[in-house]
DNA sequence: GTAATTGCAAATTCTTTGCACGGTC
DNA sequence: GACCGTGCAAAGAATTTGCAATTAC
């Protein structure tokens, strides 16, 4: 689904939920959009926004960070440095996607891949456990890091 | 290894790493041990430790527990919950363990099985990512909530 | 003896909240 | 015009830091 698709879903979302579609709210959502890729904190989310809209405070887009992540629409995600991040739900995925985290840059990529279909099983036969998400993040060395050793 | 094996073992680290031996250290690391099964965050190791040595200051706590952390002694690991919580490594454990956090109850179960060792091989091949070690947490319902449904 | 470590308090950082004002249906 | 949402500033929570006094080795 591209980003305008996106937009407009949440944007739908939102309405059914009880919520006003407030031009705070679209910028926040469009730069989370933009930068899709990335896993920002609540701050750097604002710095963004604040380049479109520089009267919005800092307070609304945690606010709106919050409504997101009930709406599900993102994944608040924590890498030990002490920041949540969010993280946008992919369109359609089924889980959460993995995370790949640089030891040595501290670059994380976002990989596909759904790796635990087996691992789920076990885990909710083993242990009676309904998985209804997971969080998987691999630390180590990215290809790049290692490169610069050779 | 029993306990008093680990505790040997923690304080020749430090002493190896140049560290002293102070009684604070000492008594942080019997409440680790003690609570093994927990995921205690840096006020729950201070209030524990404070009941055996009143006179502990909570910076204390969270040094040590940093010393812990870069000693590989524990793992700081963070449920969105926004506290960081420590968990000591199992010795000799090849992998960091695994959680089941229970989206009712909250509880954090904590289970040993390796069940990545397939699927860091994929990580490793198809992204040429040395993979040093991970994070993996399942969100879902635990059995004791699901039985309470019944 | 002396350099590391401590407790305390103050400072920082991240996040949430209270509240008066503004915009919307 | 009730009400939701906002910006700002203040509060709160988690963690770190500066420093003088203390302690381990």
């Amino acid at each position: 689904m591209n980003a305008n698709g996106t937009l407009l879903k949440v944007k739908k979302q939102l309405h059914e939920a009880g919520f006003k579609l407030t031009p705070q709210r679209e910028a926040t959502l469009l730069v989370l959009l933009e930068n899709e890729k990335d896993h920002l904190s609540a701050e750097e989310v604002f710095f963004f926004v604040k380049r479109k809209s520089p009267e919005i405070g800092l307070a609304t887009v945690y606010r709106t960070l919050e409504i997101l992540t009930d709406l599900r629409v993102v994944d608040k995600v924590s890498f030990n440095d002490g920041v949540a991040r969010y993280d946008l739900r992919k369109e359609g995925a089924k889980h959460f996607h993995h995370h790949l985290l640089c030891l040595e840059c501290g670059n994380i990529e976002e990989i596909e891949d759904d790796l635990l279909g087996e691992v789920e099983a076990v885990v909710e036969s083993r242990y009676h456990f309904i998985v209804k998400d997971h969080r998987l993040t691999f630390h180590g060395i990215c290809s790049n890091c290692q490169a610069k050793h050779e």
